[in-house]
DNA sequence: ATGACGATTTACT
DNA sequence: GTAAATCGTCATA
């Protein structure tokens, strides 16, 4: 299977979401180990007018700078000082919106995402196929994704873009999208206030997955 | 230079 | 359900 292409990421935010339901997420390990996971939530960063985005009012730094280049590159920021979470960006050169990616569907690679996710605890009981990547913070310590990886063009994979950083692309449904009916919506999750930007559903998920985080859409 | 605050996760009551 | 962990980023001065 290919790596999708910009075209297919150049829409807005709340579409690609949704197309991203279903898509294949390919990381190769520096050391040349493959995972893999099916993207099963998502959430829409919808740009300068979103108070929820990182970007919004127009604010352009160092950390957002990926929101704003062309679609399907990696925005990957690191959060409440121990956390990386993935985006992809979306819309257009100068247009900063993006996509969370919220969970995945482990599918490859369950052992080795069960020892990068262990890593990190005080090691208990061993975690379950469901808690591998059911988070955005999650989901990146099972893929090995960090800061690293910021800016990554995901549309131009394996281009040795960083050596030593290893592979990272989407790859397409082998059909089409996840029907509209399949897809279950609500509010983004970790929003401060109570306005309509935490109010609307901009977080999207296959419905009935067991894979999705919580609270379960 | 300083301070407040996270697009979260985990462990514990 | 509640709270701690932990530090880069950004706004203010």
């Amino acid at each position: 299977m290919e790596p999708l292409s910009r075209q297919f990421f150049a829409v807005d935010a709340e579409s690609l979401a949704q197309k991203l339901l279903g898509c294949r997420l390919v990381r190769v390990l520096p050391s040349g180990e493959r995972l893999v996971g099916i993207i099963v939530e998502t959430e829409a960063y919808l740009g300068v007018e979103d108070r929820a985005s990182h970007t919004f009012g127009g604010r352009r730094t160092a950390r957002n700078e990926s929101m704003w280049g062309p679609a399907g590159r990696a925005y990957v920021y690191f959060t409440y000082g121990m956390h990386y979470c993935m985006n992809i960006s979306a819309g257009r050169e100068g247009l900063p919106v993006a996509v969370l990616l919220r969970a995945l569907e482990p599918v490859e690679g369950l052992e080795t995402m069960r020892e990068l996710r262990a890593a990190k605890r005080a090691r208990k009981r061993p975690l379950t196929d469901h808690e591998l990547c059911a988070g955005p913070a999650r989901l990146c310590q099972a893929m090995g994704i960090d800061r690293v990886l910021d800016g990554l063009d995901l549309a131009s994979p394996g281009l040795a873009d960083r050596p030593g950083a290893g592979v990272l692309f989407v790859e397409r449904r082998k059909k089409r999208s996840i029907p509209d009916e399949q897809i279950a919506a609500g509010p983004r999750i970790g929003l401060s206030g109570d306005n309509e930007w935490t109010r609307r559903a901009l977080r999207f998920g296959v419905a009935g997955s067991p894979y999705g985080s919580r609270p379960r859409l």
